[in-house]
DNA sequence: AATCATAAAATTGTATACAATCTTTGCGGT
DNA sequence: ACCGCAAAGATTGTATACAATTTTATGATT
């Protein structure tokens, strides 16, 4: 755990309320009351507010005009819309990526890929699924186009709410050996191949 | 001019704040100060404040840590991304527009056409530029994909700052004719066409 | 005159106080 | 019992007050 800070920055308390989102410890629906934050995390209103817009504006959370924030809950349409939009930008950034590839690169992503079996053989669904998307965001970032890349993170980001809303089964087994493939033609710069494997990943 | 209402709200203030930078009536670099700006639009700093990140959001001004807001002076290499980003996903949103299109959508998209040239005829050339881009926030909206819209959108507006600050000539003019054959593409619901009109448009 | 240290002013960051709005509760009528 | 309505409570929206930081101005020293 890190270190505790006197006081909390806007953006930290946000990180802190996506993390919980992503590892699905707070559901779609959920609403966000802002006395209740801001005992959590031991500030004032005005903190746990510019958090929440934030939010908003990463459509994580929706925010009704004196209603209150609520944790997102994308619409089948928009599910896939953002599935849609992921299958154009990750495919062609992971060939980008496998150009890049570096021995450091490969041995980060080994890094994710093993905290995800970690959580899993811990039973954490929540977060091994959202390692899983952070694995995503981390070849992204390879790819060094900062812009598609910012888009890319914020598609993946909302795949962790489609993912709590809509998801039947354990899906998540199965991409198991796909990162770990995917990583393997990443770390032979092989990008035809890489864009490939993205593709059918998604 | 819009009715004055009593008061504003943190987003018409930062639409106000946004349209000022497209239309280059502030310039890349340019401090927002906190106080100035409660001040012109008669509201207190909180309401300011709020608009302003929601702008740094969007990458329109930076927010540097105790030293306040500035409209955003985008890089040469973020500059080329956002165009990357744009060539990548506009031509498909423009074939996807032009099966999806209405003679009311033609109506509309004539009309942004002639306000550009009346904003040209009338030597603003900061507005005809940003006009210019509405027209391609409209077809992207078209094509009724608002999470691609978005990111479009999104990449449109920072290309206001860019062109504020890269651009050498009078680039503005050659696209005169160039939205007009796009219109026409899509009137005739000719998806390729379009995209490839796109295409070669940026 | 130039430079550095220091103090004053201005500006941003955070918390609190008050206003506006929504939600819940309880009562009276049908 | 079941609605409809009104008042109380709770929650969000906005403004103001105070704290922290940066910027500017001032003056002493070389």
């Amino acid at each position: 755990m890190p270190a505790l800070k006197t006081t909390m920055t806007a953006h930290e308390i946000g990180k802190a309320i996506a993390k919980a989102i992503h590892e699905h410890k707070v559901l779609p629906g959920t609403k966000l009351g802002e006395d209740e934050l801001s005992e959590i995390y031991g500030v004032s209103r005005t903190l746990v507010r510019s958090a929440l817009q934030g939010l908003s504006h990463e459509l994580l959370v929706d925010i009704q005009p004196n209603r209150g924030a609520f944790v997102a809950k994308p619409s089948l349409r928009e599910a896939r819309e953002i599935f849609e939009a992921r299958a154009l930008l990750e495919p062609r950034t992971a060939r980008s990526a496998a150009l890049r590839m570096t021995q450091d690169a490969a041995r980060r992503l080994q890094i994710h890929i093993d905290d995800e079996h970690k959580a899993l053989a811990q039973n954490d669904i929540g977060k091994a699924l959202w390692l899983s998307g952070v694995f995503h965001i981390e070849i992204s970032k390879l790819a060094n186009q900062a812009t598609i890349g910012r888009f890319i993170e914020s598609l993946i980001a909302r795949s962790s709410l489609i993912i709590a809303l809509y998801r039947k089964r354990d899906s998540a087994l199965c991409e198991k050996h796909a990162h770990h493939a995917l990583l393997e033609a990443l770390s032979q710069k092989d990008g035809a191949r890489a864009e490939e494997l993205m593709q059918s990943h998604l």
